[in-house]
DNA sequence: TAAGATTGAAGACTCAATCTTC
DNA sequence: GAAGATTGAGTCTTCAATCTTA
């Protein structure tokens, strides 16, 4: 039971994935971005010119109405993002991206393109394209959020 | 660019692996232990009755010595493992596992199965097999710990 | 020089709770 | 009641720095 350990899918995909997410942060510490910012910004630029609320960002990038609440807060203060209350939901609020918000993004995902590709260089086309394949299995099944590809 | 921020890599295994964690952390709560610290418990157990270092432990872990060096105090305090000064190397502290420590590893492996069953329903056999194939491809690219199968 | 252990500070995240609006 | 926004408390984690020993 315990030797099965360092085959067990959560801790493998645990490694890799704080493996990576380190150094994606670490890419991303010269924009002052952390993921959910990135996260928030990437999905906002997918979606210009509509809007999107704080909860709906949160739930995509993974992290709870809280966290996401904090990391928009921070791009709200540099201009990068900016927020109106919806006209039909008067709790909702709309978050827009920004011209600076757009150019910050373009920015920051050309930086962490680095590390995609040196850590896809292990896998054939093949495999990566099976890889994701796969998680996208494992996204639906837990009801995970998936952009149309 | 900003339209495949969903496809990449390192996105959807954060998305994966922090929802596997997140169902994870809640089968341990009970427990008292949490990812470090069954890490710990989980290597201690293999190789019982040898000993290994608070920075290895890390390592294997995925996690910083610091980190590392918290939970096995908590570990300490509790009985579930024992410390003494390594022979050959001043410095190093051998970290062993006790009874108590097998007996609550036993019983905290066997709670949080049921989360790799779970989350592996979606895939069939051969694409759990070969997605832990591509995984090991990852950790070993990325000079990750990766025991022997 | 290099490796291991540890402390203090800071960041990121969740849980719990509250408030508001539909 | 359900959904969204936000605050406060607590946990887990890393970064930076220090000390010790081979």
């Amino acid at each position: 039971v315990a030797e099965d350990f360092g085959q067990r899918l959560p801790y493998m995909m645990r490694m890799v994935s704080a493996a990576l997410s380190q150094q994606l942060e670490g890419e991303l510490r010269p924009f002052g971005l952390n993921h959910a910012q990135l996260a928030a910004l990437a999905q906002l630029g997918v979606e210009d010119p509509d809007a999107l609320s704080g909860a709906t960002l949160g739930r995509r990038a993974g992290v709870t109405a809280q966290s996401m609440s904090a990391a928009i807060g921070s791009l709200l203060d540099r201009g990068l993002v900016v927020r109106a209350p919806n006209p039909d939901h008067g709790r909702r609020l709309d978050v827009h991206i920004t011209d600076e918000g757009k150019a910050l993004l373009a920015e920051a995902q050309a930086a962490t393109a680095v590390v995609d590709e040196r850590s896809l260089m292990a896998l054939s086309a093949d495999e990566q394209a099976e890889l994701r394949r796969m998680l996208r299995k494992l996204m639906e099944s837990m009801r995970l959020y998936l952009p149309k590809h």
